[in-house]
DNA sequence: AAGTGGTCTAGACCACTAT
DNA sequence: TAGTGGTCTAGACCACTTT
């Protein structure tokens, strides 16, 4: 353990990343202990002969990481495990729609429908209004693995039929390769069980355990003008994350 | 809309905080659309009277959230709506521990077992060692919210068993405010429904949708001395995240 | 060749904390 | 008062992209 701690001024590698990566290796291999104090800012200038404006740029990395703390006029300290503070990526999610070649959205039901209170209140429109709803069925590899339910404003004076269809085209949304007109968007993460028609969709059984990511979409006019929802089997997704310092 | 874009030197906000705001003010707006380049960072340096670090800093935050992405020869790009970059924070979770008055952790059960092969797989131990089970019940304002089961290396040279039960004592967990010797973890996520003695223990009925939040825990020799997971009804949790430009 | 982002320097000044 | 982190300057040089 412990290459030469020093930074090498021919690698690709920046020194700021550097000098990040020597101060995690030695706190995982003990040099630092969780709740004590690193060198000063000025001392590690010195020691790894870098400006103080990288030295601050390591730190900030570590810090943005949640690996150290700072605090003006006492010091840096290496952060004790916190359990508070992961943060989850939804990375397995999205590659369920990355390579755009196996993976399919069938198009189940347009339908324009009148919206009760309930559509009404999550889009920005009146109850009775007309609203447009679609369900769509994923596939990955010919197998079912997402099932979508959205409600979408409808404006008689746009031809907003197809761009919206075009808009939530799953394979832009998820991408960020889409042109739309959607600025920004909410997102709730829920634990449900598969009703009736859901279990027959995703060829599972019913109250098999499954997850509800809950979407609702804004335009440039701070109006939401999507709602709906995405299930996804419980079998088919778990997410994973790591906390305090890894090293490799 | 758009107060006088201009940095305030006066203000307590530092000026690559002020100026990354300006930026996505005028994304939010609209002056810069998705996909659209920005000003470059000279033109930037010079609009807004500040050095070309500072600029570079404010570019950072934003590239960070998100917001846009950078591309060196090319430019800086306002970033469209991408679903497959957001992350959920679980903030939610942390607050059930957050007040250590309202929440209290009920010791059910603590006992010596001999590791099956599936522990033993877990934690670095053989196949019949001893390992330590425990079972917990978190309430919060005196209704059950957590149910948590985890299985501990035992070392009989070595005071663990009540080290251990401090060690994941719950609320220096989740606050980073424990002297542990847990150097890293690594957690997952899953969708489940309640088995029996979960719903009774959470007051709940079987099958309800659940939370499972798996837990490893290393010490500082990278060997995995915990492992675990916590149950949370989902009724009485949900994780929300934002994606896009949000101004407010 | 000109323009872009990416890194880095060698200082400066400030706010805060400890002694 | 001395030491710490936090911000900022006014340049420099480099790698990359576009024309």
């Amino acid at each position: 353990m412990g290459q030469s701690p020093y930074i090498d001024r021919n690698s690709f590698e920046p020194a700021y990343s550097q000098l990040a990566n020597i101060l995690r290796g030695q706190m995982a291999e003990g040099v630092f202990l969780p709740g004590s104090r690193l060198p000063s800012e000025s001392q590690l200038c010195q020691k790894y002969k870098v400006s103080p404006m990288t030295v601050r740029r390591s730190i900030n990395l570590l810090a943005d990481q949640g690996t150290v703390s700072t605090s003006q006029g006492r010091g840096t300290f290496v952060k004790p495990l916190d359990l508070g503070e992961f943060t989850f990526q939804l990375q397995e999610f999205q590659n369920l729609f990355k390579d755009k070649n196996s993976t399919k959205a069938n198009l189940l039901e347009v339908r324009i429908v009148s919206a009760d209170p309930v559509i009404a209140s999550h889009i920005d429109i009146n109850t009775g209004d007309r609203a447009i709803y679609m369900r769509r069925l994923i596939t990955k590899e010919g197998s079912p693995a997402l099932y979508h339910q959205e409600y979408l404003m409808y404006d008689p004076t746009l031809p907003i039929v197809e761009d919206e269809m075009e808009v939530t085209s799953l394979h832009g949304l998820f991408t960020g390769t889409s042109e739309t007109n959607i600025k920004k968007g909410k997102l709730t993460f829920k634990a449900t069980a598969l009703k009736k028609e859901e279990a027959r969709l995703l060829e599972s059984r019913m109250n098999t355990p499954a997850f509800n990511l809950e979407h609702i979409f804004y335009n440039f006019d701070n109006k939401p003008i999507s709602w709906g929802w995405f299930i996804i089997r419980g079998d088919l997704l778990s997410f994973t994350t790591t906390v305090g310092i890894w090293d490799e």
